[in-house]
DNA sequence: TAGATTGTTAATCGATTAACAATC
DNA sequence: TAGATTGTTAATCGATTAACAATC
């Protein structure tokens, strides 16, 4: 984590792409990669994924390519997925349960501890092995437990609500599935917002257009 | 749809943000607006707002701005939104009972009129208003049914072989949740992927290295 | 008409790609 | 040493922003 001053958000965004395909290469236990051999499987160009590694290092060797499962790594480091940063989630709906159970949080550099829902017939349900508890506790276990983000499955009008004592409380990371703007309200605020719905009319409109939408950012 | 020759996915990608913004507009009784107000509600550049409208057509005037109403019902007929594209759902663990009970289709130009899993546990389940059906029907019914798209929402490694089936059926159109590559197979398809781990991973970075990412790209 | 604001062209900025010297 | 492939600088391409003439 030397040079990382400054890394543009298309390099961030394609790190994980990169910790896929190499964790992939890892399993079939493939040794050293070249940028031109990644490249190809990547789809992208070799001069990309030599500028971005290069973002962070040369992790590279001139001659011989890169190891795999080194580089694996190195993004995993770069990635901060070693980390168990502690998650709360708001909303225990269709979508909070879901992403609850779907996701494999400790790989993914979190470890979510509590869930909270404002209906009551929601309270004392079972989500993985957490439990719903009633969104009244909410201030309380923070103040009791470290919370570092919180994952908000919530409808944007009641985002507000929460968002305003999450704040307070000093939790200032947020991955957010409502349309809700965050950084709107707070400025001092990391956050990823995931718009199914923004994502979903998209596709609307490159099936009416077909014909003619350019390649460019097609992925991810 | 005049001079919408290869419009570029970075425009494309955010008229669903400005459909939104304008429909709050419009649900607030605004008549009409300025690209520079407007730029500023919604974070932007007034630059680009009229950049963004003028790749589809003038639909200001000048000296008064846009009118509210009628741009929102330009940019939903730009997306498509009026369509009902005829969508079935592979999938009905938590990530697609969640997809088929929390998203709006019809709102957003789709219609989910079938859903596939296959586990004979989810044969039989309702999911908003639809069955959830064994996937030995699947291709009957893509037969006897006209389907546009598939929303996958099953495991990477169970996406080959139902992709194989519903490309053979003709479709080509389709919103996926899994990391397998589409397009790698099938590079005449239209693809929207959803990563939800990806984006958690970059949240991850983003806490990680708090002080210091660029503002570029942080909204979407 | 005067003021406001568009549509559009030109300038800038950033991201991607190409090229190649350094070096394993 | 010769071949391969990196790290990095320079060139290109595309997207964003600024500027302003057209016009309501």
């Amino acid at each position: 984590m030397s040079k990382n001053d400054s890394i543009s958000m298309s390099v961030i965004r394609r790190l994980p792409r990169y910790y896929r395909f190499l964790s992939e290469l890892n399993e079939e236990n493939v040794d050293r990669i070249s940028s031109t051999k990644l490249a190809q499987i990547m789809n992208v160009t070799a001069s990309q994924v030599r500028q971005d590694l290069n973002c962070f290092g040369g992790f590279g060797q001139q001659g011989y390519g890169y190891s795999v499962s080194q580089l694996k790594e190195e993004i995993k480091n770069i990635l901060g997925l070693n980390n168990h940063y502690k998650a709360i989630l708001i909303g225990a709906g269709n979508l909070g349960r879901a992403v609850a159970m779907h996701m494999n949080f400790n790989k993914l550099g979190f470890e979510l501890i509590a869930c909270f829902d404002n209906s009551e017939k929601k309270t004392g349900e079972k989500l993985a092995d957490i439990t719903v508890q009633p969104e009244t506790e909410l201030e309380d276990f923070c103040r009791k437990n470290h919370v570092d983000t919180a994952f908000l499955c919530i409808p944007r009008v009641c985002v507000e609500n929460v968002l305003d004592k999450l704040y307070a409380l000093g939790i200032k990371n947020y991955w957010n599935f409502s349309h809700y703007d965050i950084n709107d309200r707070y400025s001092d605020t990391v956050v990823e917002n995931v718009h199914l719905s923004d994502n979903l009319m998209t596709l609307c409109y490159r099936m009416n257009n077909n014909t003619k939408t350019t390649r460019a950012q097609d992925k991810s």
